[in-house]
DNA sequence: AACATCAACAACCGCGCTTGG
DNA sequence: GCCAAGCGCGGTTGTTGATGT
């Protein structure tokens, strides 16, 4: 049941798509939209399944994926998100604006995992692989049965003591506030069993390895709510993880937003209020639409007055580039159409915005530059098929920053919790744009190469709407 | 230059869930 | 409530280009 009815009907084509076919189906969508997708190939002239031109549209078609060599940030963000997430590609994939799950799978599976081997973390679990194969040496002696949690929790769980070695005083510390807090919330219920570790770096590794990631949380929540029921505070061990959500929050107050006390409001909407332990997981966007609901009414310097939709779409026609950059060496007001926040969707969040904000100039600086090339008009009829609109989450630029030095090769050298206070004020985005400069002129060239390489036929595609 | 190997990426396949008749 | 159609997701395979021998 629930099988694709032109799954088996003949005479479909299969395979690689031939740029008449990515023609006729940005064509039909531009036109019409998806609407039903059994249809589309119908409509659109094609001889391929629904379910294939959705796949081609949502993967590679798509006008606002952003394509490109993955940042080190991002891909820091995949294996943390993943730690707590596991294999669900389209939930990272949320927080990975202009990025698709079948993109992010691709890494893990191709880069990620490997680079996570060679650091000796296991990729499943996120464990030290050491420990991971004594106990699994361990749980084969004792439990055959456990190997089917254990397949269950792979890639569920998380444990980022990769920086332990490095940091084992500031370790112990946590540890000791760990024990005294696990103590104290016995009643934890846990629902993996072998769902190992957690997410906060230098946790304890010994005193968790049967520790869930959920269970994690959820101690430290009850523990939170214990002490404090009313105005919940994460536990000191948590902290450091926050930090990276103060930091957000301390980012948008310094691009004008402002946010309550990180450590009380914004700091108890990371999770869901209502979750229980199976669903402790970090609630981003919850966490940055408590700081959304103020719009923020900034200039940010910027060389060109790109709508959002405009930096997303010239991320990906990086080969109409014949046309001269924009004029004006400008700035983006922050207001009504380019905004961080889509007027028409409270909390929502324009990551393109966002992006251009904090000066993702490496893309810019091959992509901007056709805004011109394309008229306005043309950017209303786009987006009307950019319904999905990006939550903020931690798809910031200040967010990434928080992440850079996790599983980073090149650690923190005091303890890789260093989460330095954010500049990401009107000049921090310049400001991370600096720091994510250090090798500016790599992702530029691999990007440029990437699109030009993939994208040298969609010129042709749009020429009729330029 | 030819071949082998590897890595990256695009696309397919199959399952489960949702929805509407 | 049942069933079929449609959709979305995750796992897997196939293809292509790069690199090494």
């Amino acid at each position: 049941m629930g099988r694709h009815s032109c799954c088996y009907k003949q005479k479909l084509r299969k395979g690689l798509w031939s740029p008449e076919e990515d023609e006729k189906l940005i064509k039909h969508i531009t036109k019409y939209g998806h609407g039903c997708w059994s249809s589309v190939p119908k409509l659109a002239g094609l001889q391929r399944c629904g379910k294939s031109c959705r796949l081609r549209w949502i993967n590679y078609l798509r006008p606002d994926l952003k394509r490109g060599t993955f940042s080190v940030e991002e891909e820091n963000l995949i294996i943390e998100l993943h730690a707590v997430l596991g294999n669900r590609w389209s939930q990272i994939a949320a927080k990975l604006p202009g990025r698709t799950d079948n993109e992010i799978k691709n890494l893990w599976n191709s880069s990620i995992k490997k680079k996570l081997r060679q650091r000796g973390i296991d990729p499943n679990t996120h464990q030290p692989l050491s420990e991971v194969e004594t106990e699994e040496k361990g749980s084969a002696a004792s439990n055959n049965s456990s190997k089917k949690n254990e397949k269950a929790s792979e890639g569920s769980s998380s444990e980022l003591n990769y920086v332990e070695a490095s940091v084992s005083d500031h370790h112990h510390h946590h540890h000791q506030q760990q024990q005294s807090s696990e103590q104290s919330n016995k009643l934890a219920v846990l629902e993996k069993p072998n769902n190992p570790s957690s997410l906060i770096p230098l946790m304890e590794t010994t005193t968790t390895a049967a520790t869930t990631t959920h269970e994690f949380f959820l101690n430290r929540f009850l523990s939170s709510h214990d002490s404090s029921s009313t105005s919940p505070k994460p536990p000191p061990d948590l902290q450091d993880y926050f930090s990276f959500q103060q930091q957000l929050n301390y980012g948008l107050t310094n691009i004008g937003l402002s946010v309550n006390n990180p450590n009380s409001a914004a700091t108890s909407s990371f999770f869901h209020p209502n979750s229980r332990s199976s669903e402790m997981v970090p609630d981003f966007n919850s966490a940055v639409s408590a700081a959304a609901r103020i719009k923020p009414s900034i200039s940010l310097p910027s060389e060109s007055s790109l709508s959002p939709f405009n930096v997303n779409k010239f991320q990906s026609w990086d080969n109409c580039s014949t046309s001269n950059a924009s004029s004006s060496t400008g700035t983006i007001e922050l207001q009504s159409n380019c905004s961080f926040f889509d007027s028409n969707n409270n909390n929502s969040f324009s990551w393109a915005a966002a992006a251009a904000a904090a000066g993702v100039k490496a893309e810019k600086n091959v992509h901007i530059h056709h805004q011109s090339s394309i008229s306005d008009t043309e950017d209303i009829k786009w987006s009307e098929y950019l319904q999905a609109p990006f939550l903020l989450g931690n798809n910031s630029a200040t967010t990434l920053q928080s992440h850079q030095d996790i599983y980073s090769e090149t650690k923190s050298s005091s303890s890789g919790m260093n989460f330095t206070l954010p500049e990401t004020s009107l000049n921090g985005g310049s400001n991370w744009l600096q720091q994510n400069q250090q090798q500016p002129t790599i992702q530029v060239s691999a990007a440029a190469e990437l699109y030009n390489k993939h994208f040298q036929r969609l010129p042709a595609a749009f020429g009729q709407y330029s």
